[in-house]
DNA sequence: GAGTTTGAAACT
DNA sequence: CAGTTTCAAACTC
């Protein structure tokens, strides 16, 4: 079974899905005393469907003998790196957006494998391991984790590191993360969104295994395309990096792994893998012996940290221990499956998790650092998980009931939708917490499942991207309690003003300070910053109860707020006649909410309607034309009659001369008003004492020079607009009179105001 | 603010 | 696909 199958990743949208970062790895740098990996060629980076043609073998131990180690057999064209440590600490590994570390803390064997892009962690499976672990004279320890897969995903933007740490259960217990036979443990840290900065692949550069002792940290990057020859169990799949900054492999916090989005290796890929010995961390909390500890530790992405059990593995009960370190802005989302339905128990590094509403959010994104809580409420729904997309202003969130684990485990089954990332009943969401903070791992004890559809939905659509918002799907047959539900983000920062968003977020978990920036793909061509730093209009439908693509608010795929709407449907209230609603749009036109104005062909302006306007009165010079409008030109798809709305047209041109000359008088007029108030206010300032004194001034005596230097901007200006409106000089003249008479007001008033203020202050 | 115009969306 | 109707925004007075 996949992690994460490959129509997951191809389902992701492109703005949190580049898997581009993943070519873009260059070279390893020989040297610089970090273990380097094998230098990738040319060859492409395998993705999930792709074999590595070699492997790669990386071994990190806890003694200076693990050279030895590092000699171990390298498969044909692998290399293999070792990394030695002789603390008994949880395995750290680290890694800043350009540099995979692992910190050598690790003195159980342990392995960790990497093939194409993905780190895998495995039990030490060759002898050199266990024997490196025995030089350091400490039992070798194992992670055992059979039939369970973890999933460490981040989704936001470039430069936001994982920061991941596998902590062992208590010393002097083997655990066995899993076999090269076995399908079981798999880890995958999962990077969405941004690109990948993991530039610098530090490691041994001629398929050499590296020890590394005496160092505090060890940095490796696994070339990406270098390829390998083993199936690993257990894996880390790291993908893209999503924010390096900020994250130092110096930091006494744990290591991070960094990476991207890595592909499934399939049975018999080669691969490359890390041997890492670790010692077990007895101040995990653990569950049956084995702890995983997932830290992302000052990173300001959010992590996702998914455990998703191997259908073929054995069923056990399986903890995470999520470390109490997780920087404010940090949210992790963390969900364990277990096979054939053995319940997973999550446990909090300090023992004190919390049960919370059965909210489950997933994060994806940080758009320019910043953060986003989004742990929402849905009352009305309580097995909603939120995903939240950076460059989408809509919440994809899937509500599954939770039944049995092997129905979640045959994902393939009636479901047209195919695999399925599929969360265990047990949740764990984390909010951001500052790294000081004690407990903060709640845990939902719900039978919630966050299923992200990993093939594309033909009921609604291909690609998250073109989801309405509030789509719910109908359950799958035989899936249970399954179906969709896309919430704009929008209504999610109104949710998070409600009190049970408030009674949510006053749990353990302090809300960031910021609460949240809304991510949100260009609308109509513009800018999110565009479409942020304007309102938008509220709509006034009458009969469409909103519901319809007449409504503004639902074709943008939102919800209706403060509007003018008559019985309007467009809310959660009504939730299922929109969602109904939603897929009558869809199905009449599958992108019918999808932007307007996109960008043209190759030579054609940049901006354009999809579509085209079928104008017919207006010239395409008015405002009823969606070009128009939309302030682009119209194109040739357009099939409107008697088009003015091109580049070399008079009337065009005329009408947008005249609405720059408008707006610049509008402008002129504001800023000369705005000076006159402020200099009168400043002359009051600057007279008040001289009135308080005198007890009385008559109010010409505020006519100053910057008084009147400032009326006269304003008679010239009124004079420019007659001008322009070619007003004759009689009117000219009245109009210059007015706005005389309008200075000569304000400043009667501000000196009388004054001189009352006055009055008053000497009473 | 009421009425008209306009073109996209919805419908047939 | 074309013609018609519905609808809400844009526009005018």
């Amino acid at each position: 079974m996949d992690v994460v199958s490959p129509e997951l990743n191809s389902l992701l949208p492109d703005e949190i899905m580049d898997t581009e970062a993943i070519e873009d790895l260059p070279p390893s740098q020989p040297g610089g005393g970090a273990v380097q990996s094998q230098p990738s060629d040319d060859t492409p980076v395998p993705m999930e469907t792709d074999t590595p043609a070699a492997s790669e073998h990386l071994s990190l131990c806890s003694d200076a003998t693990s050279a030895e180690h590092a000699k171990a057999p390298p498969t044909s064209s692998g290399a293999t790196l070792s990394i030695s440590t002789a603390s008994q600490l949880p395995i750290s590994i680290s890694s800043t957006s350009s540099l995979l570390t692992l910190k050598p803390r690790l003195t159980p064997p342990f392995t960790i494998s990497a093939a194409n892009h993905q780190i895998i962690l495995n039990k030490v499976a060759s002898a050199q391991a266990t024997e490196a672990a025995k030089s350091i004279g400490s039992q070798p320890q194992v992670f055992k984790q059979e039939g369970q897969k973890l999933l460490v995903t981040t989704i936001g933007k470039s430069g936001q590191p994982i920061m991941l740490q596998v902590a062992g259960g208590k010393p002097g217990v083997s655990q066995t993360l899993g076999d090269h036979k076995s399908q079981a443990p798999q880890f995958k840290v999962v990077t969405i969104g941004g690109r990948s900065e993991l530039k610098q692949v530090v490691g041994s550069a001629g398929n050499q295994l590296t020890t590394l002792q005496g160092q505090q940290l060890k940095a490796v990057q696994i070339a990406t395309k270098t390829p390998v020859s083993s199936a690993a169990p257990i894996k880390y799949i790291i993908t893209k990096t999503v924010n390096s900054k900020g994250l130092s492999p110096q930091t006494s916090v744990s290591p991070v792994i960094t990476g991207r989005v890595l592909t499934q290796t399939s049975p018999g890929i080669p691969s490359r893998t890390i041997t890492l010995s670790e010692t077990l961390n007895s101040n995990m909390q653990s569950i049956s012996g084995k702890k995983i500890a997932i830290s992302p530790l000052k990173s300001p992405s959010k992590v996702t940290v998914v455990s998703v059990a191997s259908p073929t593995s054995n069923a056990t009960q399986k903890s995470m221990t999520l470390p109490v370190n997780v920087a404010l802005g940090q949210q992790i989302l963390t969900v364990q499956q277990s096979t054939s339905g053995s319940p997973v128990k999550l446990a909090t590094g300090q023992n004190t998790a919390q049960n919370i509403k059965p909210v489950q959010s997933v994060t994806m994104g940080g758009v320019g650092g910043s953060q986003f809580k989004t742990i929402i409420p849905l009352g009305s729904q309580p097995n909603v998980q939120q995903i939240q997309v950076p460059g989408s202003r809509f919440h994809y969130v899937r509500l599954v009931t939770s039944t049995t684990a092997s129905s979640l485990g045959h994902p393939s089954g009636p479901s047209t939708r195919g695999p399925l990332l599929q969360l265990n009943p047990v949740k764990q969401v984390m909010a951001p917490k500052p790294l000081t903070s004690g407990a903060v791992v709640t845990t939902a004890q719900t039978q919630q499942r966050l299923i992200m559809p990993a093939t594309p939905l033909p009921q609604i659509q291909p690609n998250f991207t073109n989801l309405p918002p509030g789509t719910v799907l109908a359950p799958a047959p035989g899936g249970g309690n399954v179906g969709y539900a896309v919430v704009p983000a929008q209504y999610v920062t109104q949710l998070q003003q409600t009190p049970f968003v408030t009674l949510a977020s006053s749990s353990t978990f302090p809300a960031p300070a910021g609460v949240q920036t809304q991510a949100r793909l260009p609308l109509n061509g513009l800018s999110p910053a565009e479409t942020t730093s304007r309102p938008r209009k509220p709509c006034n439908c009458t009969k469409s109860q909103c519901l319809k693509l007449y409504c503004d608010c639902f074709a943008n795929g939102e919800f209706c707020n403060n509007c003018n709407c008559n019985n309007c449907f467009n809310n959660l209230e009504h939730e299922t006649e929109r969602l109904k609603a939603i897929k009558t749009c869809l199905d009449r036109n599958p992108e019918a909410f999808k932007p307007k104005i996109g960008k043209g062909k190759q030579g054609e302006s940049d901006r354009r309607h999809s579509k085209g306007c079928n104008c017919k009165r207006s010239g395409c010079l008015k405002n009823y034309c969606e070009c128009y409008e939309a302030k682009i030109m119209c194109s040739s798809i357009c099939k409107c009659i008697g088009c003015k709305n091109f580049e070399e047209s008079p009337e065009r041109k005329t009408l947008m001369h005249l609405a720059d000359a408008a707006e610049v008088r509008v402008q002129q007029q504001t800023a000369a008003k705005t000076k006159l108030s402020s200099q009168i206010s400043d002359l009051l300032m600057r007279t008040t004492p001289v009135i308080s004194s005198g007890g009385g001034r008559l109010p010409y005596t505020f006519v100053t020079k910057e008084v009147l230097e400032a009326t006269c901007e304003c008679l010239l200006e009124q004079a420019k607009k007659a001008e322009q409106t070619h007003q004759p000089q009689v009117e000219a003249e009245r109009m210059i009179l007015e706005e005389f008479g309008h200075c000569l007001m304000r400043i009667i008033n501000s000196a009388g105001k004054a001189k009352a203020d006055c009055a008053s202050i000497n009473c």
